[in-house]
DNA sequence: CTGTTAGCGCTTTCAA
DNA sequence: TTGAAAGCGCTAACAG
């Protein structure tokens, strides 16, 4: 059913169809037939077709973010869930597409979907993002406010990397304010997960080298109690004396947790514990997770803010910096 | 850059850049023809139209999966990523929007996409799933094999539903089958996951009255230790008897073993705990969570098989039953 | 083997 | 206040 079966219907031409039905500024169409026009299209069904639409205009209201297919899916839920309503507000749609790394690059997407707007979350290398830009969609990076750091200025992948950074950071001076002299840094059993875990390993290690302490000892630990078992013997091993642990992510830190129970010790006197995410299991562990936790919400909104400015020319606004994470202190450390 | 730009500067006409940028059967171009194009469309960063190309062939290559606004992230995380990666196999693109229960019906959606296929899940009622089908979109409504139970048939909301019911069956039976002869059951405190809690209540009242228990006591329980604990005495009280639980999810059940150490008691012996879902967190608990989890790639490829059937007219893979869910025995019951 | 041509459904000047 | 008409970029008959 199309527009102009709608025109025909109601006995005007297809302009006036398209006029009625975006209220186009402007022109005046009389009451009498504008109710004629929306009674034909209720009474038919009519939808505009989006391709059709979209062709004429040369624009369309998806907005496209592009996500990996890492296993961050708890996190990432929050993002989507503001973002896809601080979108909306600005007459935006958000679709989000999990790209497989295996993949060819982004062939199918532009075959797929024109959208207004990409918003790239560590999904495109270089050449990709310059190809997107070349066709006239603007990729839009989450970028973060450069806090310090050897990249300086804002944005870019730098800035990514700079923000996980100052989550690690903020790990370890919390431990060392506790008092621990000597850290390890539990690391996933993933390398999908390396764009945020050795930026947080560096920034654990920076925070460690500002505060005259030894760099911290990093382990791989797979989700079980035995693999944290074994990383919880090798930390706190003689050559080591390691006494708080910074975790990738509270899962990671919970299988610490079990590590520590499954050789009968405790946190945080044996081996304090922090992760980053705040996932509601750290909460109701024993001992309760004292973690990082990641203001997705803000970043959704900065991201909405930052698309809608691209599209209009408009500069981009300032980006959230590492007030984004915060430190929530509990019982583990 | 378009088309026509291919074909001057490759001298061929537009229809010749189609046949070879397509590859279409039963044309039989020159190699040197074909490299030309195929150069200068390289050279150009010449990408297709997708709008132009969806108007002109009257299909898209992108499949929509609609959820609701519902904090079940985790969980659709792996069907999400088994769908991208079985429609990519098929040559098509899946893109994730998740429907704010608040937003106007499917207006937007419609303005922006239009899709090959919709995936719904739980987020359109009936009139949208019948605009959408007038419009010519198939709608693929995840269906499960009913297995027994009162709406009979297969596919459609029942089958949702009676999915679901499985699950709290499961519970109640491998607790009833650990000589727990009075069940409770712990609800989430959140409205939006009823279409999930109701029917898994719903099974677990099956099987106890099934079994000759009692019906199962429900009670709502927030995510922390104190409201479980609340949850815990009360069940455990003279009046109630209740020995075993059925939590909704892992993380309900995780608050209920939370609860149970804010008062000194143990899971088994004080009260047995079951959760859904299979969470990495579920394991590394003291104890360690027995769970239902539920095979959400299995459910991914199926969705992938019945989209492409759908797309080709025909008829629909047999749907998988209840085998998607099994029980994961651990130590707290 | 390649070019010409007619639209897909819609928006938007320009005329009436 | 409304209608006629052009064309967005692409594909697929149909000619040559």
């Amino acid at each position: 059913v199309t527009s102009a079966e709608v025109a025909k219907h109601s006995g005007v031409s297809r302009a006036t169809v398209s006029y009625v039905l975006n209220s186009t500024p402007n022109q005046s169409i009389s009451a009498a037939t504008r109710q004629r026009v929306l009674d034909a299209a209720e009474k038919l069904g009519y939808t505009p077709n989006a391709p059709a639409r979209a062709l004429r205009s040369g624009r369309s209201d998806v907005v496209l973010l592009l996500i990996p297919e890492w296993p961050i899916g708890a996190v990432l839920a929050r993002l989507v869930e503001e973002l896809t309503r601080a979108l909306a507000g600005a007459g935006l749609t958000l679709v989000v597409h999990a790209h497989p790394r295996s993949a060819r690059p982004l062939g199918d997407l532009w075959k797929a979907i024109t959208p207004a707007a990409v918003i790239n979350d560590q999904a495109l290398d270089e050449a990709e993002v310059r190809a997107a830009r070349r066709a006239g969609i603007p990729v839009i990076t989450p970028a973060f406010r450069v806090d310090s750091g050897v990249d300086g200025g804002i944005g870019g992948a730098g800035a990514f990397a700079d923000f996980q950074r100052s989550i690690g950071r903020l790990q370890a001076e919390h431990l060392a304010a506790a008092g621990h002299r000597r850290l390890g840094f539990a690391l996933p059993d993933d390398d999908r997960l390396a764009a945020f875990a050795e930026p947080r390993l560096d920034g654990a290690r920076q925070a460690c080298a500002a505060l005259g302490l030894a760099a911290p000892v990093p382990r791989v630990i797979v989700l079980n109690a035995a693999s944290a078992a074994a990383a919880v013997g090798y930390w706190r091993g003689t050559r080591r004396r390691v006494s708080g642990v910074c975790a990738y992510n509270d899962e990671v830190a919970l299988a610490v947790l079990a590590g520590l129970r499954a050789r009968q010790l405790v946190a945080p006197g044996d081996l304090a514990v922090i992760g980053v995410d705040d996932i509601p299991a750290g909460a109701l562990s024993t001992p309760a997770l004292t973690t990082v936790a990641i203001d997705m919400s803000a970043l959704g909104r900065h991201l909405a803010v930052a698309v809608v400015h691209s599209l209009e020319g408009k500069p981009f606004p300032p980006p959230p910096g590492s007030e984004l994470a915060h430190l929530i202190p509990r019982a583990s450390t």
